[in-house]
DNA sequence: GCGTCCATGTAAATGGTTACATGATTAT
DNA sequence: ATAATCATGTAACCATTTACATGGACGC
């Protein structure tokens, strides 16, 4: 999903500043698949003018830039439903912490095990956050996506726990080594 | 990780054209986090050639154009290691399919029960494969990516088929609309 | 004083995808 | 026949990241 894309989604749930939508994306129910910085939201939001599938008011404000309201229009809800319509591409990961632990051969000692805890309360966090969203008034999608992500959060806090034990064999090694 | 680190990571498990580290990054271990198309591994490799990182020589065939195997330098080792003594940056996961089925209701009706589908088939047999693969010869950190990868695509399954009904309400409705 | 939140935007640099160019062999 | 596999590489295009520019309010 380009950030275009991503821009109509968020409006269509509600008109934003592009600095709301950048909120939005982080703290949003959508943050977890998506991420755009300023320096692509504005230039996207523009493009989004000039197409005609968003307007936008200003709001003046002291001391401020002027707040730009930005309002998806029908075309744009007609661009986003089509953009929907295509084919999903495949998912993709990336995972530096687990390319990282992959090379656990190359990594200084310890290191993996510091990375790999550093990821497991990662994901403990997010998880812990996730359980007490309240969805009751979230429509079906909402409700699904956030059933699938939290599921995969608290998969890999398990998994995490339950294999930590391969990476760190010559930690255990040298603390039995220190107590003969 | 860009994708000379990448091409380096393949090279230091063995020597490998560049037809080969794509290869390598689609159907090897790896291949969960990462994702390299020719006009992006040939110029890496140029890059890595450059620096030193890597020498190369050729071997000539029939009808095709001469190989290039790779092979990784001390330097080019040394240069990985440092690649994996960053601090690693948080996980990105791109899905669309997720996107779309947050927008359930902009989608055309019935589609969001197939992309779920398809997207439980996905990972279903992703899955399958990794549960037959023999890791019994793999060093610590590929056996617990593995682990952690396995746990996941099998969490994604499960947690598609729990929460399936979410999203056929409709088609329910109209099932016992039709019945009546 | 320092960091963070609010608020917009541009420009340069980076990095990657896609399409093109070439072409033999083998399997369906 | 047609597609896939093997094999390399370039060039145009596209998108995103990062850094810069500006600046007041508010909490620590």
């Amino acid at each position: 999903m380009d950030v275009k894309t991503l821009c109509l989604g968020v409006l269509i749930r509600g008109e934003a500043s592009g600095y709301e939508i950048k909120k939005q994306l982080e703290e949003g129910p959508l943050a977890q698949f998506c991420r755009a910085g300023f320096g692509s939201i504005y230039p996207a939001l523009g493009q989004l003018k000039a197409k005609g599938l968003v307007t936008w008011s200003e709001h003046s404000q002291e001391g401020r830039p002027d707040k730009k309201i930005y309002r998806i229009t029908d075309q744009g809800i007609a661009a986003f439903r089509k953009a929907l319509r295509k084919e999903p591409s495949d998912d993709r990961v990336h995972s530096e912490s687990l390319f990282m632990i992959f090379f656990q051969g190359f990594l200084d000692s310890g290191r993996a095990a510091e990375i790999v805890d550093a990821y497991r309360e990662t994901y403990r966090q997010i998880a812990t956050r996730m359980r007490v969203a309240d969805l009751t008034e979230a429509p079906a999608g909402h409700r699904f996506v956030h059933a699938i992500g939290q599921s995969i959060y608290e998969a890999i806090v398990d998994a995490v726990e339950r294999n930590r034990h391969l990476l760190s064999e010559d930690v255990d090694k040298k603390a039995l080594a220190t107590e003969k």
